[in-house]
DNA sequence: ATCATATAGTTCAATATCAAACTATATGGC
DNA sequence: GCCATATAGTTTGATATTGAACTATATGAT
């Protein structure tokens, strides 16, 4: 964003960099939409899909801790898959106030069907870095996002 | 979110830098998130001032483009902002259809204001990368964007 | 057992977000 | 000038998102 800030050398560059970094973000993110979109889902829905998918059964709050996401939020999303079957809730035997989300067959048979295509649409919004290159992002992203697991927890 | 998916090696690179993107995207913006919403903001509202303020007066089409927004988006959060007497728009004298969003003294005084303490923020949720790392991050993700800015544009 | 406190999930009101349909103005041939 | 087409901004309906207040259950101390 052009950022003429007279600040010091350091926020400068801290700046620039959270810039770029939200931009490139926003910018790969807007080339797995149309996909999504076009298997009926929601960036919400498919990323909530895509965690049950990888990581097994998840409660409501596991899922906002892995997504980044308000509480509130994932009631809303959980109803949203649960209206259309994708998922279903099991209590849970030691917590009485808590539940899992789990995959129905449909509900995996879609999100299993989607990231062959995904992982493809990723690849290709990457491939302007080589793999060396999609390390060093990768590893300097989470260097990041470790340092700044502080309080803001979405709770 | 330990990815375990059976692609190839080039998409499993690609997938695991993209997921490690978008949390640290989403990390360091929560970060900036307490102290915008104790100035009476939004994330949004936040990020049409600042462009406004960095680049000057800006059609509702040159925000959409900078923010990566809808245009539809950009016609609510103008609106708001100008509900806020933080914005005002100015007739196009060449596009009887456009208008320039323009910061009144209100609203410049205002971001103005918080623009120290936000960059203060920003510095400190990347200090966990050297300056050297800021930058390697920076030239990555611009790579990135610019090689992704293809159709996908939000009009 | 009781009670204070913490935690899981829900609800609510406000705002953001998008895609698509829409309105109004521009622009380029003719 | 007229018309086809393109473009700027708005509207609409659906969904997402948050923080805060709320309900219900859990947990630990006594």
């Amino acid at each position: 964003m052009a950022t003429r800030y007279d600040g010091t050398k350091a926020e400068v560059s801290a700046l620039n960099a959270f810039i770029a970094l939200q931009r490139a973000a926003d910018s790969v993110e807007a080339a797995t939409q149309a996909e999504i979109a076009r298997s009926g889902l929601t960036q919400s829905r498919f990323g909530v899909l895509e965690a049950l998918l990888h990581l097994g059964p998840l409660t409501p709050k596991e899922l906002a801790g892995k997504l980044l996401r308000s509480k509130g939020n994932l009631t809303l999303v959980i109803e949203n898959l649960e209206r259309e079957g994708l998922t279903s809730r099991e209590p849970s035997k030691e917590d009485g106030r808590s539940f899992t989300v789990n995959l129905t067959a449909k509900g995996r048979k879609r999100i299993a069907s989607m990231f062959p295509k995904h992982a493809k649409l990723i690849t290709s919004a990457l491939s302007s870095l080589s793999s060396s290159e999609q390390e060093d992002l990768r590893r300097l992203c989470r260097k990041l996002g470790k340092a700044q697991t502080k309080g803001g927890g979405h709770d």
